[in-house]
DNA sequence: TTTACATATCTGTCAATGCGAATATAATTT
DNA sequence: AAATTATATTCGCATTGACAGATATGTAAA
């Protein structure tokens, strides 16, 4: 049983925004969901690293995960109040138009493509676009 | 002279509003200017706090002050990008629908209307609306 | 059940940030 | 110029969070 979550707070929203890990981790999630090998071979750094990133961003109310096999699909889930979703939106909105996470999700596109050239992601289950991420609130 | 500033990351914009103290003063000034005096007795807390807080949201480039006479007054200004500057806009909406957030502004209201209930503020500036705070690209 | 792989968590260290208390600076008044 | 008012900065300490490296857990394959 999962530990109990704290409640959802601007504060604590905010702040896992503020770290640039976790955002090219949301700009790559984008509106699809992507298992973590991926994000360790584009990212290029210590699986522990974005493993922790991740926990995080779930215990923030910002992504979910679900398991398949041995691998983790992550992706974005609006938080619980619409305030929260909206700015979340024009924060991704915002990460689509910067140069470098532009260049992350072109490594990624390269990635889905021909994962034969990562070799660390042979076999790996590719990023599937999901539909657009609703608001726990809008039911 | 001011020392330089860093240069504008996505990071620290949105690691300055991950503090409640901080997203408190921001919904106080809204589309308002305030002296910081306003501050220290709506929110109740040391003086040297809300300094401390105003300086890190200029340093974030989210507020800019104006001396006048022995008073500083704040404001919001629109941050150097226009995903940084909807992303504020949106926060700001957010604030608007919190309800601690509203009592803050309730309180500050009741100020500006009757200082002489607030001792402390016989005689301060009272809080001014000002233009749309706009965003410095748009010139 | 052993092994291998994918992912998560723990450990120790370090830097950043929060805080109250005290002090410094700037403008105004006396 | 001294005293007063408004605000900013500094100090010492506690907490948080980032990191790399080591280790643990969960799942599947052999």
């Amino acid at each position: 049983m999962r530990t109990k979550q704290k409640a959802f707070s601007m504060e604590r929203f905010f702040l896992a925004l503020g770290d640039n890990t976790r955002l090219r981790l949301l700009n790559l999630m984008g509106d699809r969901e992507v298992c973590v090998c991926y994000f360790v071979e584009i990212l290029d750094q210590p699986q522990s690293k974005i493993s922790r990133h991740l926990a995080y961003l779930r215990k923030a109310g910002i992504v979910t995960a679900r398991r398949e096999g041995k691998w983790m699909h992550y992706r974005i889930v609006m938080p619980p109040h619409i305030g929260a979703t909206q700015v979340l939106q024009q924060t991704l909105a915002w990460l689509r138009e910067e140069r470098i996470m532009e260049a992350d999700r072109a490594r990624l596109a390269k990635a889905c493509c021909s994962p034969r050239k990562f070799v660390a992601l042979q076999g790996a289950p590719r990023p599937k676009v999901i539909a657009p991420a609703t608001s726990s609130l809008s039911r």
